[in-house]
This record gives structure tokens, sequence and C-alpha cells, in this order.
DNA sequence: TGACATTACTAATTTTATTAGTTAAAATCA
DNA sequence: TGATTTTAACTAATAAAATTAGTAATGTCA
């Protein structure tokens, strides 16, 4: 047990890996410290309290989501990168249920470093939808669309709110999927429809 | 002050009205108590604690939005009844916003009143969406979409997560809901393609 | 009126977060 | 290397909140 082996990264590992095993809310610094074999009052030399620990963590798990979500898309693009980028958060969430609550549930208003940390992943997202031909606003909202119904959705998964004897979980994620994939293809037929004065490239070949 | 002026149903009322005041999370036994004149020992007269009182608040929510739910869909059917209960949602949660955290955060899994506090709200809207012509398990995946969709729009939208400057909340919401009645008539076409071997009755007339 | 249950109270306990003050290890630098 | 300074751990103390125990006052009903 060296001194300086606690650091904040670690600390912040540590709540993440406690807050999957025993719920988001039960997260408390005796928790943590025990499980770092130091003292409650020991973590203040990294936190400045519990309150911006469960921020850390928040951002911790958007970071975490977001490198899954880079990894994922390499190289695809289409309807299959938005399937693939369902799925990473999908799985993410699953995997990570106490990182996901804090996630979900802590406010993001207050402060500017909780802004920030869904924000490259919804940068991500935007991208993908920004080689669609729907337009800015339409992307803009599919992209709202979408983050409330994959959060919403990994929600109440989490919570056990649907019956699973029926239809398997999974199947019902994708269903929805699939409905945001043909709400961006109608999208796409009204544009092109829209343009249709100007022909596009596929006649002109 | 009259010593049985305080009973459960009061007890739940106010804390539903501080929640909606200072947030969720900020909900103590204390300030409870002083809402409604008493000490805090006494509230444990009515509750079996802290973590009751919040789980009642959370059956008290659903119940609430339930009542609005039935309100509003009195006489109303197809893609408006749809519409109608998306807003009487929207609405209650944004009139409410302490309430629906408890109602989105309160863990359902544990206790068997959890899960059956939404379960009549979501009955309604099954019953919405059986009028349709779109069979038993499509109607579920449905549900489970909208849902999500419900819940998880509302929660971003409450943590203040969308940059409202540019695209009205309530617009964004309207064309998630409107993205979920596509998905209804598409079923309902598929539906009547698969069964295109028996007309249907219009054919008839 | 007089037992009985209910509801409020005060006092005490427990748990957790947090602060204050101290010490020793570790890093820095003359 | 050896002195100094920072850092990160500790113990002790404080504060706030939930909860329990025990008591008194109030209301009900036979």
């Amino acid at each position: 047990m060296p001194k300086g082996y606690v650091d904040k990264h670690y600390v912040i590992a540590e709540t993440a890996a406690l807050a999957n095993e025993v719920g988001f809310s039960n997260v408390t610094l005796k928790l943590v410290a025990e499980r770092l074999n130091i003292k409650a009052p020991s973590l203040y030399n990294h936190i400045t309290g519990l309150d911006e620990l469960k921020q850390e963590l928040m951002a911790y798990g958007w970071g975490g989501l977001t490198g899954k979500l880079m990894d994922v898309l390499i190289g695809e693009s289409g309807d299959e990168a938005i399937r693939l980028a369902g799925n990473a958060f999908y799985e993410y969430a699953i995997a990570n249920p106490g990182v996901f609550e804090a996630m979900a549930f802590t406010k993001r208003n207050d402060g500017s470093m909780n802004t920030e940390a869904s924000q490259e992943f919804m940068r991500i997202l935007f991208k993908v939808l920004g080689k669609r031909n729907i337009g800015q606003e339409n992307a803009e909202q599919v992209l709202r669309l979408a983050r409330s119904y994959l959060e919403g959705f990994v929600l109440l998964a989490l919570h056990e709110v649907f019956d699973t004897t029926r239809i398997p979980l999974k199947e019902s994620f994708d269903f929805g999927v699939d409905t945001i994939i043909d709400c961006i293809h109608k999208l796409e037929e009204e544009k092109s429809r829209s343009s249709e004065s100007i022909p596009h490239s596929d006649c002109l070949v």
C-alpha cells in the first residue's frame, strides 16, 4: 500500500465499478473509500465531495460510451451505422447499469462539464445523420427523437419495467431503432420530392 | 392546529408539491414535516420511512397522469387519440417535474405496488392501440417504443439537455409522436397486405 | 365516564458527508 | 545528498438527516 497509489481517475473508475454492483443510488463515500482501502475523508484529496464524484461518474460514462461508438462506426455509414450506434448504446448501458443511471439521472444543466459530457456522443450521431439527405433541421429532430428513445428504453429496461416473458428486450429495442430508420427514409423521400425540379444524380447517368 | 389533521394522502400530496418546488432528489423528511407543520418523527405515524414515501410519490404521479389521460381520451380514437395521449403525458410531466422524476427514477422491480403504478396508464394506451389493425404483438412493440420515447424525451427536457434556441421543445416532441404514428400506419399497411387474400371490409361495400 | 387507539412530541441513536488539524511519505531542488 | 515543500493519508470532531424509543395529549366509542 504505497502512498500515491490512488488518483482521481482511479477513484472514478472504482466508483463506476461500485455503482454497477450496488446501484447508483447506493454509492456512498464510505463504500468508495473501502474499495480503495483508504478512509472516507482521504477521498477529499481527490474530489471536492460526493456531488462532484457523481458528476465525474456521469462524464466518465459518456466518455466510455463515446469511445465504444467511435470504435463501432469506423468505416460504417447509412442505415447500418445507425443500427450499430443503437446497439453500442444498448450494450454499454446494459453492461454498466450503475454508470448509466449516473448518465441519465444527474442533472446536466448546472455546470459546464455536464452538458459537454454527452456532447461528443451527440456530435458523432449528428455526423452520421449529416450524410443523409434530410436537411439540418430534420437531422436535429431525428437526433432528439433517437436520444430520447435510447435513454428512455434503456432506463425502463434496467428498471425491469418490461415483461420479458413475451417479447425479448432486444427485439423491442431493434423495433424502435427500425422505426427511427423508417423516419429517416421518409424524410429523405420528402426531401428528394420537394427538389424534384432539380433531377438528382441518378437520373444523369 | 388540531390533531388528526394530517393523514397519509395529505403527506403524499404535500410531498408532491415539495418535490415540484425543490426537486425530487432534495426531498427530505425534514422538509416534508416542516411543510406539514409537524416534526419529522411524527411522519412515521403515516409512512414507514423515506423510501416508502418516494414509492408512494411515484404511484401518486402515475395515478394523476392516468386520470388526465382518461379525461382526455373520452370519445377520442385513431391518430388523434395518440396525439392527445402524448400531449397529456408531456404537459403533466412539465407541470410536475419533481413528481415525474419520482415516476422515472424510482425502481419499479422491488415490490408489487411499483409495477402496478404505471400499469393502468399502459393498459389505457394499449386499449387505444388495440383498435388499430396491427395485431397484438405489434401493439406491444409500439407500446414499448412509445413509453420509452415519452419518458426519455421528457426526462431530457426537464434536465435541460436540449438547446431550445433553435427548435422549440414542443415541436420536437410532436415530431417524435408523429414518427410513432407513422410507424403504426406502416404496420397497418403490412397487416392489410399480408391478409389481402381475404379482402377487408372496405372492398365488400 | 373510562378504556383504547391514534398522533404528536422530545430525546436519543445511527449513518453519512464534511471539515479541521496532524503526520508521514514522496517529490523537488539547492 | 540533504533540506524543504508538497501531497496524501490519517484521526478527531462537526453537521445533517433518517430512524427508533418512549411519552403525553387527543379523540373515539362502549
